[in-house]
DNA sequence: AAAATATATTCAAGTGGACGAATATTATGG
DNA sequence: CCATAATATTCGTCCACTTGAATATATTTT
């Protein structure tokens, strides 16, 4: 007999979601401001097909969400509480190194990133 | 190319570790006092060999440790902080309540359990 | 040293996630 | 309304995780 007090369920559902580098990767972008797939596409290299994967799969289990604005879609965190998951999952593991990207990529041409001119 | 700046896999591996909710339910029960696992058993009703099972995955990450004591393992919560993790996504996810397990348990025989007499 | 108790490990079948390839959808510009 | 750009979805294969069943190991007791 199960005797189990608490599903844990939603925390392990949340967990599934935040344990995929790509994902990590692309939260990371977004903590600071909100980005479009191409923008994700120049900072991580990924192909298209798959940020979109990982993203539909972030925005599933409620994380981020798209704001579609012409031709682009910019994702941002919907749940900016998600960073401190995330920064306590630094601690434990000792990580004390937080990189922070850039606001513009040389090598993306989204509007974020090429309206300089 | 890809241009990832930061290796995110130490950070997925401890994911994927508590993204199981048998898992999760141990490190709960773990989180005011070490167990042995026939009080895991007893707690959460899960087969003996199961809850070994989910003990040596979180071995195998550093998250908990054994003491021997006789024919009783003892396993411990070896980075506490590992809590403040679980408690951010708890956060995360609206969940407010905290389910405290009793540091006895009428149905356990451990050595923790029994020791009234 | 054999039996009993507590725990660990191995094995195997079923399942779901990872990810490449191809294709579909949506919106803008001509 | 057709072409193009940006993004999304579907499909298929491969591999890792899940979990039950069986078995092994370690320790104490007799």
């Amino acid at each position: 007999m199960a005797k189990r007090k608490y599903n844990y369920d939603p925390q392990a559902k949340l967990f599934k979601t935040l344990m995929h580098p790509a994902r990590l990767a692309i939260l990371d972008v977004l903590r600071t401001r909100e980005a479009c797939v191409c923008h994700l596409e120049a900072a991580l290299g990924y192909r298209q097909a798959y940020i979109s994967q990982q993203l539909m799969e972030l925005r599933k289990n409620g994380i981020v969400e798209p704001r579609r604005d012409g031709l682009n879609i910019f994702y941002r965190v919907s749940k900016p509480y998600i960073f401190s998951v995330l920064d306590s999952a630094r601690t434990v593991l000792g990580e004390e190194t937080q990189f922070t990207w850039p606001e513009t990529l040389p090598s993306c041409d989204c509007p974020h990133c090429s309206q300089q001119e």
